[in-house]
DNA sequence: AATCAAACCCAAACCGCTTTGGATGCGACA
DNA sequence: TGTCGCATCCAAAGCGGTTTGGGTTTGATT
């Protein structure tokens, strides 16, 4: 059935039919509401292509997933990201379309979504620092909107993300208030710019209490479970770390999995904080969290993200936006307070006593 | 630029260039490589929306994605389905849309891929047990494509799967080789097909042994790390398992820490084989995988997938076909030799001694 | 009674491509 | 020389909607 053979069996225009369904005031009420009653019965649905053709509006939103040949974007925070997008978009009537890549095709694919009239917009992923690919949407001429932040970029660009450096300083703070001093940071790949702002947040809060970071307490990698399991493995065996910040759950597993290798136990012998993006399969115990943790979600984020993106795509040429989400800090059962010093090995640094925040 | 554009800027008719840039033979060689050229050099794309129009396809699969109130399908296996299949998609020129709809919404949602023409064909999620949506998509006409299968389901269809029933019941025979007789098997939900036929190889590798499986050694629930944990201390607690076959990578470490969090050491005391879709960020170790495990890729599987989605759309009218995946059985470090039951316990059950395959 | 503005509705153009149904020109064949 | 077939190319008709630019009525105004 199409609109055509509606107007037809209603015996008016595709034009008053077309008018009365989009809700345009030139078409007498009694005729609107029969045809939307007509339109009702017999099932009718306009074709997406023609409206698409017609408007010159794609009524879809890009997303680009570069099929890491290196490292991937296809991970479970993405798939909750996603899940929180296409919920958004679905209730606006966008579809939602993933572009998965090679990665080296990732600039002809937004070329293409925009040349080709695919999408109307598209939510970029993963920014780096000096991420090349602002200064090319800006140039494709393509709404768009960053999930997080790409340090170094000069253009004026919108995005949503998470206040990444507050949240690990936060979680640092903590564990300095517990007592602890030698605190190993767990990070992900630090070309990541998320990644940076949370080894700031960590190296800033050691700061502020006097304490230079030890090189040998820094890893950097990505946020799989073997990788924090090797992480966590070296610092333990060669820095004696008494606690750990972690750059997801995932990672943390392996964390988690190192100390109890050892013997030793999390949140007594050895403390551990985690983020925490809450992601609905992995979700961070019940009442009482097994990690303590800084927690975002990341669905919640791609909710905002794409309802931030359908704003700019009704109002273009406004100034571009931001939303810069702060994480909670959950205390769960990892963390505690500094196990007392070995009395061998002689006196721990001191810390200035701050209050817990 | 558009067609009309590019064929005035050649002196020829939109028809010709039409015909040259798609290979069609009524046009001179000559004249072809003019128009190739031409298309290139003033970087010419046909735009989407057009052709979708004019030809009748939506050149698109779609994946409904019920937001699930309760159960989740936005999971780390459906991430790397996706990108398997999204991979094949890109290569032959089609887009893959995402609908992420409230669970209610599902049918609808279907139902309007179709009538408003948005998919050539859909991908179908998580199948259960007399899945409801194969008959839905019967009837709805569209080309669409099992990922799993639907026990009780009449009407035939297409799909790929893993071969779930043997992986386990291999599983199980590798644990029973090994001397344990106390197996438990944490499930996926067992309305899932996959979980339903996983049971039944369990159930089988025991039975071939004489062995009638224990109530209290078999739970079923989400595949979450925390209902990996629950499931494995209730079983440890109460029917003391020397053994577990386990769901997934992540329920598996849950397990893991059932069993830890015991003083008991995974692979020594108890010995556990988990399901490994060998998820690219969940790696299961590396040249001695952490985990013994029955192994498919499930990106391997979006790939065939999606492949053989384009081909029934391609040729419609043929026969529904299907494809059954293997998976390896990989041993890894958390199995070992059945513990000497304690003397002071009583005999245990004496098993057949059958070759590991 | 003539005028005019709403209120309603419609015919036709258009979106940018594909495809049908010819034209045209030219060498070959009878 | 007339006809035919083949190789090339083009005009125009879709595809299924939206939107522009009028037409008709109708009721109020002067």
């Amino acid at each position: 059935m199409n609109l055509k053979e509606l107007a037809t069996k209603l015996g008016l225009s595709p034009t008053t039919v077309s008018r009365a369904l989009n809700g345009y005031p030139e078409v007498n009420e009694a005729t609107r509401e029969r045809v939307m009653a007509a339109a009702k019965r017999h099932n009718y649905r306009p074709n997406t292509r023609a409206i698409r053709l017609a408007t010159g509006r794609a009524l879809a939103i890009g997303h680009v997933i570069p099929l890491a040949t290196r490292h991937e974007i296809v991970n479970p925070i993405f798939a909750d990201f996603i899940a929180g997008a296409g919920e958004t978009y679905s209730r606006n009537g966008y579809d939602m379309i993933l572009s998965v890549v090679p990665d080296d095709a990732e600039e002809q694919a937004y070329r293409d979504l925009k040349s080709r009239g695919t999408a109307d917009g598209v939510i970029l992923h993963a920014p780096r620092m000096n991420d090349p690919r602002i200064p090319l949407l800006h140039e494709i001429g393509i709404p768009f909107l960053v999930h997080g932040r790409a340090t170094g970029t000069e253009l004026p660009y919108p995005w949503v993300d998470v206040n990444n450096r507050r949240a690990f300083q936060r979680a640092t703070e903590f564990l300095l208030d517990l007592g602890h001093t030698r605190i190993g940071l767990v990070n992900g790949l630090e070309f990541m710019d998320f990644a940076i702002r949370r080894r700031t947040g960590y190296v800033d809060a050691l700061a502020a209490r006097g304490i230079s970071p030890d090189p040998r307490l820094m890893s950097s990698d990505e946020m799989t479970e073997v990788s924090g399991y090797r992480a966590a493995s070296a610092m333990l065996d060669s820095a004696s770390p008494t606690a750990f910040l972690v750059a997801s759950m995932i990672s943390g597993m392996g964390v988690r999995r190192a100390i109890e290798e050892r013997g030793l136990k999390m949140g007594r012998d050895v403390s551990v904080i985690i983020h925490d993006d809450d992601l609905s399969y992995l979700k961070n115990g019940g009442d009482v969290p097994i990690f303590t943790a800084t927690r975002s979600s990341v669905r919640d984020a791609g909710r905002i993200a794409a309802e931030m993106l359908l704003g700019i795509i009704a109002n273009p040429g406004e100034a571009p936006d931001h939303r810069l989400l702060e994480a909670e800090l959950i205390i769960g059962q990892s963390t505690g307070p500094a196990p007392r010093p070995d009395t061998t090995s002689g006196a721990t640094p001191q810390t200035t006593p701050v209050k817990v925040q």
